[in-house]
DNA sequence: TTTCCTGCAAAAGCTTTGCAAGTAC
DNA sequence: GTACTTGCAAAGCTTTTGCAGGAAA
């Protein structure tokens, strides 16, 4: 019986295998943005058999079927990938380089004024279609955070 | 007669240098967010006298100075810094990882509309004290753009 | 003159690749 | 059964480090 995961892979072209489901679930489950190394650690704890190099080779199938995305942009070797998905808006700190998500209903209002119109003329004049808008904070903690999240 | 330059690295304690200077220029003049060894290359076809191991010696130094950050975030090697200063807004390309600005006007209409007691509002909750505004609209060019710029 | 910076070369770290064995379909 | 994936190990990059000579203050 198939599920979720195998139908959205399958409808990508891509084999559902055993660690591609782990590698997956573990880039969604993380709001933060782990790198490759990361993953591998953590899909490695709970199931033993992975390498690095499927962690790479996996992410690279899934960004080429647009199941994640490249975050960090930049001609940089974007280490650190999001499973795509919404709009969304990181707290990033300007002396560690730690990033952190912003409170979900703050995030949305701020993101809400951002003015459709605006981003239609930006099409309009660059050919360039935005499928998602991602807000970055930088700055710094002048205090600890009231989440979990550490700064540093 | 110290200039400028030479009187902002003394405030922020760091002795000026033919190659600083130089790294310093080129990273202020490249709105293109380049690598460690974009700049190298930008700075020696100029002046030939400089090392790889120079410039990220050079780049750490200002980060700590704060004269400039690391652009990419992430706990990923940041690659690519930014010679601080205003807020920005980038357009990347989901395909290519290639970044190119928003055009000047539309780019601060659209900044404009981040309305400043939201942004306080996440200071007094999270802690977090926001320097700069970073937007990216992530998408990908549907025709070429009418800048100068190409999309990968 | 003192302290910091540069350049070189070597080390360390991260990412990709080649290929045989294994697995999804 | 076929074609795609995995794991390993080795290769290829990028970034950092140690240290002697050189330059700024």
């Amino acid at each position: 019986m198939p599920d979720q995961l195998q139908l959205s892979f399958s409808e990508h072209g891509l084999r559902c295998t055993r660690q591609r489901r782990a590698i997956y679930n573990a880039l969604s489950a993380n709001r933060d943005h782990p790198t490759a190394d990361d993953l591998y650690r953590q899909v490695k704890s709970g199931d033993d058999k992975l390498s690095l190099a499927t962690v790479y080779n996996t992410l690279e199938a899934f960004c080429s079927a647009g199941l994640a995305y490249k975050l960090s942009g930049c001609g940089c070797n974007g280490s650190t990938r999001d499973a795509g998905g919404d709009d969304h808006m990181h707290l990033r700190c300007r002396k560690t380089g730690h990033i952190t998500d912003v409170p979900e209903d703050l995030g949305k209002r701020i993101l809400d004024h951002i003015p459709a119109d605006l981003l239609a003329e930006l099409q309009n004049r660059t050919g360039f279609k935005v499928n998602k808008v991602q807000l970055d904070l930088v700055g710094e903690f002048k205090k600890p955070p009231i989440t979990n999240q550490v700064p540093g």
